[in-house]
DNA sequence: CGTAACTCATTACCCTCGCTAACTATTCCC
DNA sequence: GGGAATAGTTAGCGAGGGTAATGAGTTACG
């Protein structure tokens, strides 16, 4: 089980940002796949849907996001990126990259190219 | 950014045991490197000596693990799997196991062995 | 057409598990 | 012998997860 602890230690790494591994994911969400419910969200961060409202709350205080509810269906709410959050998104990314780009350097290219497909193996599990 | 999704995959997973992550790693981590000492479980899983108290707090209470202090320096105390505790981890392992093989048997052979290989990998790079 | 059932978001509250600060007991060393 | 260092522990805080209950809006249907 040593991927529990690899998460501990990315966790660990960014330490000095402002943001936490659930809300930057959610912006990440945002960015990536564009704007969702609520619903939607939690549903995509494997999270609780009250989980997901306190992070999306505490994103839109911030700044990063919208909510505006549907004219169709009052009771859904579409959540948008603004400018800012896109401009944190990159930033992060940015940032989160220089530990891991400085760890992959001391791998091998063998061993960089197999963590890369590990990666993507993951990525299809755990969206299953 | 996905690893953070198959961990809560996994933790989801193993849900109706009575252990959460990190304590089973405890028990993990006496049952395949011997007796430890509080500082030295707490090193091992990355986490706080007053973190790990409480942990092997609560595994004693279960009847795990045993605390025993050490005759030559009594500010020192032995942790010690009890047999309970050692068939815990077998089982809890067995279990475990069940979802990843499952999920591993939907991949192919090549794969399974890119995840090995990179499991491999992301343990040394957590215990650098 | 009106009411019952359902859906989405939200609020209230609790639990787990991480942390730091502070305390106790013991050992080290001068 | 007495001050500094070390191991474990206790107390208390905060982040982030969960479930239960509530409110508002929509849908189904008699």
């Amino acid at each position: 089980m040593g991927t529990f602890r690899l998460a501990r230690r990315l966790r660990a790494e960014k330490s000095d940002d402002d943001l936490s591994d659930g809300q930057f994911s959610v912006l990440a969400a945002l960015f990536t796949h564009g704007p969702h419910t609520l619903s939607s969200l939690a549903e995509r961060e494997r999270v609780s849907a009250p989980s997901m409202n306190r992070t999306v709350g505490f994103l839109e205080e911030l700044g990063y996001l919208t909510r505006v509810t549907d004219s169709e269906d009052k009771r859904r709410v579409t959540i948008t990126l603004t400018p800012s959050g896109t401009d944190t998104v990159k930033a992060t990314v940015k940032k989160r990259d220089a530990w891991l780009t400085h760890a992959l350097k001391a791998l091998s290219p063998e061993d960089r190219a197999t963590i890369a497909d590990a990666a993507a193996i993951m990525q299809r599990m755990a969206e299953r």
